[in-house]
DNA sequence: GAGTGGTCTAGACCACTAT
DNA sequence: TAGTGGTCTAGACCACTCG
């Protein structure tokens, strides 16, 4: 053990224990944080966790409970009689609600978006059966023009029951719906998607900068909050010439 | 607590410790069977961890590894001071490595393969980069077209490296990639994944019995093994007038 | 056989929510 | 204030993998 310095002897971990942040959240970002600067490289073995528990004065449990949360997001490996290692480089960014805000926005295509439309109207019958409404009671309708480096990338039409946000446009156009939600109090909890193609109509074209007949890329969306209440539902259309969705699933075993 | 029969009350849970199944997987199981039957109905409580402990024989952090894991998978939700509900219905199948064949088979589809090439060749310049091997290395190629009723949905590509599996047409018609990768002792991981849209050469319109010019749905996915490898390599495309993906986000706090 | 992760126990104290 | 989940401890034994 004298011979190879391994990636994990080498890491100070600080845990403090007046901190709010539990214990084994702190061991896991710390634990990220290695990996993501490479100390700990692809390969590297975490081992005995046992020792590290011991080295760090954890119990078990709590160090079992962070090296947990990172196999969660598919950043280490845990295989019996074997060992703990870090996963073999390609994975990152695991599926979320994706928002087309912050994904342009990780790419650096510096999103801007217009509101074309913000209002609150009766629900028609396909918004009110997708949001679990009454027909005809109260939505806010919002149809937005997504664009990066000022060329219109999607069309987005959102329908969510009025009582939920207020609306501001403003606020919309700088940050994005999802992060308005949150900030008004909604935990996502889950969403239905369903992704399809079809060729855009000779309105979509003139909105879109396409031609009429192009390939669109649509996506349907219903996001649910922790009680089970539909918040929001989602027809978006993209330009399929310069967007595609890009992400990562994990496997759960 | 004489006035309502509350669902979990009348639940009784057969736990046996001499399987070599975990109590808490065993446990999981139980409660998830109750709420697929309607036994726990959306929104109904599960409350208190230690008196279900208790009720059960079992160690409260074995009772909260089971609701833990029925939270991963979207089905309960707990809140602090409050206690564990059941999730308001629309919840189900979360987004997993998505098989064709497992969405059509699930759907009553009837799916049916139908191997047009198969063979060994040198690695082209972009499968060898995707995999990870060498340009001009032995890599597996395989073409499929997949039908439901008889028609044409899906053509599929796939690249894998040669020394994997062995090619096995029947099985392969039968069964499905993933299955047979995983009988071939093959753990998957993850994979990145990029859905887009774009029209229809001729080619692959007379291949799919669409015109040419009509939508696509197009995938591309590289799918990775425990240890970081790439196992495997598919770009497809999908008739759009006859398939969407369709799928479930769970949020993650 | 040695070393690893997987499971399980029986407690403890704290933070948050509701009333 | 009572009740809930959230965190943490200090052990124990088992199952699997590898040399």
């Amino acid at each position: 053990m004298t011979s190879t310095a391994s990636g994990l002897a080498a890491i100070h971990f600080a845990l403090d224990r007046t901190s709010p942040v539990p214990l084994y959240h702190q061991l896991a970002q710390q634990l990220e944080a290695a990996v993501e600067r490479g100390v700990l490289a692809p390969g590297d073995r975490l081992g005995n966790e046992v020792d590290l528990s011991v080295r760090l004065g954890l119990s078990r449990p709590t160090v079992r409970q962070a090296i947990q949360s990172l196999v969660d997001k598919g950043l280490l490996v845990r295989r019996r009689g074997v060992g703990t290692q870090v996963v073999h480089s390609q994975v990152r960014r695991p599926l979320k609600l994706s928002s087309l805000h912050d994904d342009l926005e990780e790419a650096g295509q510096h999103p801007t978006t217009r509101v074309l439309r913000g209002e609150t109207v009766p629900a028609p019958p396909d918004v009110a059966a997708a949001l679990g409404v009454g027909e005809g009671s109260e939505v806010t309708v919002l149809e937005r023009l997504r664009c990066a480096h000022g060329v219109p990338v999607a069309f987005l039409v959102n329908h969510l029951p009025a009582d939920l946000i207020r609306l501001d446009t403003a606020a919309l156009e700088s940050t994005g719906l999802y992060r308005m939600m949150r900030s008004a109090g909604i935990t996502l909890h889950s969403a239905r998607q369903s992704v399809g193609a079809r060729r855009a109509t000779a309105e979509e074209g003139d909105l879109l900068q396409e031609a009429e007949g192009a390939a669109l890329l649509t996506m349907r969306r219903t996001a649910y909050d922790d009680t089970g209440r539909a918040v929001e539902y989602g027809t978006h259309i993209y330009r399929a010439s310069r967007y595609a969705f890009d992400f990562q699933l994990l496997v759960r075993p």
